[in-house]
DNA sequence: GCCAACGTTGGC
DNA sequence: GCCAACGTTGGC
């Protein structure tokens, strides 16, 4: 099983909508490299840590779970979609992914990302190396174990 | 293939 | 709103 950390703007997307919904294509990633990762490695099963990105509280809201792996996102080829891609339009094919996730567990506790940041086994994260901008990111197991047993 | 310009991300 | 860091675009 692999493990993973998905950002989304809450105003956009959060914790509750995935609740709500109970299962959710996660749609809208137009980055190559995270295109990959669910192309490539995602797999049922798969583990998420559910980020909030670009809000008052950023940090990890909880687990959710890969449903499906990568299928065409359809919102490349809506011209009424924010997501539209006109390269994807004009080949008639969408080149990006999405994934479907469902919700697992919601952590007792948001695991803040300053406090991520001063928890000393999670040092290695990506999430708080400078620059770091991907949407979605590879985990250990180590970390995700550590996560989940210090905010789960 | 280079690289400047531009757009986006996302914490603060 | 600021701005550092990064990815993408497009002219050459």
């Amino acid at each position: 099983m692999n493990y993973w950390l998905m950002k989304s703007e809450p105003d956009v997307f959060s914790w509750d909508d995935l609740e709500s919904k109970k299962i959710a294509s996660w749609d809208g990633v137009r980055n190559y490299q995270a295109r990959n990762f669910m192309r490539d490695q995602f797999r049922m099963g798969d583990r998420v840590l559910f980020y909030h990105s670009s809000c008052e509280e950023p940090g990890i809201v909880g687990i959710a779970k890969v449903v499906r792996e990568a299928y065409p996102d359809p919102t490349a080829l809506d011209s009424a979609s924010e997501y539209f891609d006109p390269a994807s339009a004009k080949a008639g094919q969408s080149r990006w992914l999405m994934v479907d996730v469902a919700p697992v567990k919601k952590f007792r506790q948001l695991a803040h990302l300053s406090e991520i940041r001063e928890t000393r086994s999670l040092q290695s994260m990506l999430l708080l190396r400078k620059g770091q901008r991907l949407s979605i990111q590879p985990v250990t197991q180590d970390e995700f174990k550590t996560i989940e047993s210090i905010w789960g």
